[in-house]
DNA sequence: ACGCTATAATTGACTCCGCAACCAACTATA
DNA sequence: TATAGTTGGTTGCGGAGTCAATTATAGCGT
């Protein structure tokens, strides 16, 4: 019945630790990263905010605070929406691209190093299974703003 | 490869969903609830503040704040250590005992609705296992301030 | 054409927490 | 005993994210 606690803190323990090496060695959170990573594999690099926001488990305004700073950055930058105005969407960058690029090199190897080291393929397989029944945004990605 | 970002996610939505309650409920965060809860099984219902920090994975400054709430709700007091004057303890209350009680109950009720639903007793115990191989502060308790 | 409600986004005030700097007290060494 | 280093704890500052309120737009139903 404990082993919850240990399991809640063992993964916290181990987001923080990605994290750190992310923020350190690139100035990206791990939700900063993650947002670049959505941006890249969604059509012609861009999305709502509020679909972003969704899929980052944050709310609306936590998405455009973190915006905020891929955009000084000049990682991501802002579109507006022909067909319905409230939309604004997130652009991924040139420059963007190119940092989730050099993120993402150290970021694996540093997920690799965490958990590659402690579990076998089985294992991770096993484990992604298990974990994937959490509660979670189910993974609807709604490209357009026009459905 | 991508089963790691789900992974970290589904589970950092399952804490805030079991912090949320806990706030909602009971006006204690989920650290503030395992504090109390190290708390209640150490020994003489006190800790010496570091080692706390060390089992709830928070800096030495967190901890300060977490207990500085906890104080001003009557839950937790400070004591001293005659052998060793830098040291303060926080004492567990007996309205931090009560207080502790009344939240485990939906506690618990809510970690068997977020866990025991999805996964059977079998998962569980394997879950736990291979997620307690993740990095975490090892479980020595110090419970006196001289060694 | 008109309100009514729902949705997208932003802003201000707040909480939580880490980092760095600091003080005070303990320990070890000269 | 002076001096240096370490450890326990607190404080100021800043980042990240939430909630509640606000604005602007959409899309009904009548």
């Amino acid at each position: 019945m404990d082993a919850w606690a240990r399991l809640l803190r063992g993964h916290a323990s181990a987001t923080r630790e990605l994290s750190a090496q992310l923020v350190t060695e690139h100035g990206l959170t791990i939700n900063d990263y993650e947002a670049l990573l959505y941006l890249s594999r969604a059509e012609e690099g861009r999305m709502r905010r509020v679909d972003l926001a969704e899929q980052l488990l944050l709310t609306a305004s936590g998405v455009t605070r973190l915006l905020d700073g891929l955009e000084r950055a000049g990682l991501v930058e802002r579109a507006s929406c022909a067909s319905d105005r409230r939309v604004t969407y997130a652009v991924l960058t040139a420059a963007g691209r190119t940092k989730l690029q050099e993120a993402s090199e150290s970021h694996l190897a540093g997920v690799r190093a965490l958990f590659e080291e402690r579990f076998t393929s089985e294992e991770i397989v096993q484990l992604a299974s298990l974990l994937e029944r959490l509660p979670e945004a189910a993974g609807a990605t709604a490209a357009d703003c026009s459905p």
